[in-house]
DNA sequence: ATTTTTACCATACAAATGTATGGTATTTTG
DNA sequence: CAAAATACCATACATTTGTATGGTAAAAAT
């Protein structure tokens, strides 16, 4: 695994990305360590070395918040589309996934990251809308708030994730419907992912 | 003239603007010193402190490349043009319509398309919301229908292209505002490029 | 079972960075 | 014309910043 990145890692990569694109300054290792709660800056200095030998990072040496993304080069990559949800109707799989779209490397595709092209309005209280591509990662942890795709009994829906008293709820942002609880008791409910981040392609979409 | 800017302090905050857009990092004092050639940071502090009182740039002492650019507005667009307008509030108004957006922050910029992050909701009707990344292409044509990133006075505007009659028109998503006509002989009104994607990181964003 | 990697700690140090102070000469403003 | 602003200089100083070195403990890989 030359290119494995361990989950600290990634949550700084994560965090220099953030700035970079929020605060857009790269931070300072200083800044970094005091972020992640780390007493000195070697610690951060080893992350970024770590992440620079895997290629994630370029490092401008003596150059003060001198972090560079390599992801950066490209600006957009071709990406498979595995697939359609829709509120309410089954998750379509596409076999041979032969869609693809042209994404950002702005969008972090973290490693086992799969996307979905989303059908109809029903996510539309969610700012999600017809077209649109979500990234759905599935190895996380999803916790409150968090749209998540998921499975009930055959049907694919996203919606957001919350635990109350030890049972599941799934919310829409719509008040109209009711949040869906699933007791333990639940035969055939599974989180598939997280959505992480949604992607729309304007520019031929004429309306 | 409390907020004229001499030439050499224009300069210097061109040099600060191309920077940052550029390689995408402002620059530090001594970075500023090489490249104008002064034996030493001080200068380049007493032009810095200028910028400031006058209200181009802001400094966030002892933080290094600090330097934020007040006039964000003013960063995509072509310098001939810019020199024209007069140096003021950053987001000015367009008196016929609320529907501007504030773009303060070019988040990338690769070869052609660059990145800025939306702040405020005047775009909701576009499907666009507070904190998405817009993708912008200054090098594609824009035809009819395409969101095209324009400035106008000093307002920046996101809104639906629309050629008519040898004229430009300007649409906006929701109905109730009216299409800005441009008419050849309008001053300050340029197209800075075409919206071809909108980004938008969900993970951490609990709303 | 041993080695390697990971993930932190502490301390030290040179260079970079922003700032402060005081000075000179020229240009602009009142 | 006098006063203020401009545009540089030099030197000094406290932090910040990136890096280096050495160490500990746990997890992962061989």
């Amino acid at each position: 695994m030359s290119k494995g990145i361990t989950k600290i890692q990634e949550k700084i990569l994560d965090f220099i990305i953030d700035k970079r694109i929020g605060a857009w300054l790269p931070p300072t290792l200083a800044e970094i360590a005091k972020h992640f709660g780390y007493r000195n800056r070697a610690t951060v200095q080893q992350h970024l070395q770590a992440l620079e030998k895997k290629g994630y990072i370029k490092r401008n040496p003596k150059l003060s918040r001198g972090i560079e993304l390599t992801i950066n080069d490209k600006f957009f990559v071709p990406r498979p589309i595995l697939g359609e949800v829709a509120a309410g109707n089954p998750l379509t799989i596409y076999p041979d996934s032969i869609d693809t779209v042209e994404l950002p490397t702005i969008a972090r595709m973290p490693k086992d990251s799969f996307l979905l092209k989303v059908k109809g309005d029903s996510l539309k209280d969610a700012y999600i809308f017809n077209g649109d591509i979500i990234i759905v990662n599935p190895n996380i942890e999803p916790k409150d708030a968090h749209f998540v795709v998921a499975v009930l009994d055959d049907a694919a829906v996203v919606k957001r994730f919350y635990r109350s008293n030890g049972s599941i709820e799934l919310h829409s942002e719509n008040p109209e419907y009711k949040p869906i609880v699933i007791k333990k008791t639940y035969g055939n409910f599974n989180v598939v992912g997280v959505v992480i981040g949604v992607y729309r392609s304007m520019e031929r979409k004429a309306v």
